[in-house]
DNA sequence: GTCCAGGCATGCA
DNA sequence: TGCATGCATGGA
């Protein structure tokens, strides 16, 4: 990766196999906003950006080269390897369709905690409305951070966050979920620090453990939040696609199933 | 009005 | 172990 650092800005060249637009709002993070027609706003790591792509460029504005090696390359892995490993999946023949149809959709590398929170109110619920109440949640318990622009909260920082307020907010049924989850983790009973060491197995296990999280929240925790590629979370569109795979995964994904899985969210959202 | 969504917990066989 | 059901809500 080469980039360099005026004005500012940060300019990111020779960037390949990325679509921001795709990364960004494929149904792994639901917190940016487009502002532009190639340009985008939001937070991550409590830090604002404003990001645009143009072809193999990207500008990452208002920031500075500190911030953008500690949280914005490796929340974007501008370091990973994304033409070998996307080479790799290419052997798969459906695969390689949804590479060729959606290309440069990339896993973020998101925090744990925002990522289990917002998974956990993901069920059962459409993309639109996730976004809308994580929003909510950030603007209402979270640091302001910039014009409109919230840190996602902490779990001290929703503590006293009731049920009710919860389900005043549009958490539905998910509303005991979500307390469980922060007083977990504010006690100690799930400390996803010790969690992103363990095998992918046991690091499962501990997250099922809070209620509201089966085995599909906690594979997208563990892969968005987590950086598990190896991670698969099976929803009901990749129940759907799965179909197109009696015998299995095949063995090209090994390693980078969650990836794999994402491009195959995407063409199944599209074409079925 | 009806169907569905990046599911899960629970009860029952 | 596997299947059926209820769950809150808003977008399409």
């Amino acid at each position: 990766m080469e980039f360099r650092a005026e004005n500012g800005q940060i300019t990111v060249t020779g960037v390949a196999c990325f679509n921001l637009a795709l990364t960004l709002d494929c149904g792994q993070a639901f917190r940016w906003e487009q502002c532009g027609a190639k340009t985008w706003r939001g937070v991550a790591f409590g830090t604002p950006l404003t990001i645009c792509q143009n072809g193999d460029t990207l500008i990452f504005y208002d920031t500075t080269e500190g911030v953008f090696r500690d949280i914005w390359a490796p929340y974007f892995m501008l370091d990973t390897d994304y033409p070998a490993i996307l080479a790799r999946l290419s052997q798969d023949p459906l695969l390689a369709q949804a590479i060729e149809q959606w290309p440069g959709i990339r896993i973020l590398a998101q925090e744990p905690w925002e990522t289990l929170f917002t998974f956990i109110f993901s069920s059962t619920n459409h993309i639109k409305r996730i976004r809308g109440f994580v929003n909510r949640i950030a603007a209402r318990y979270g640091r302001q951070v910039g014009e409109g622009l919230f840190a996602f909260p902490s779990p001290e920082d929703l503590k006293d966050v009731s049920r009710a307020d919860y389900r005043q907010m549009g958490a539905g049924y998910r509303d005991a979920f979500l307390q469980d989850a922060v007083a977990r983790v504010l006690s100690g009973k799930t400390d996803l620090e010790a969690i992103k060491k363990l095998p992918l197995e046991e690091a499962r296990a501990q997250l099922m453990q809070i209620s509201g999280v089966g085995k599909k929240v906690a594979e997208c925790t563990l892969l968005f939040g987590f950086q598990r590629m190896e991670a698969f979370p099976v929803d009901r569109w990749i129940e759907r696609i799965l179909r197109s795979y009696p015998e299995g995964l095949p063995a090209c994904f090994q390693g980078y199933e969650g990836l794999a899985q994402q491009y195959l969210f995407q063409y199944a959202r599209m074409n079925l």
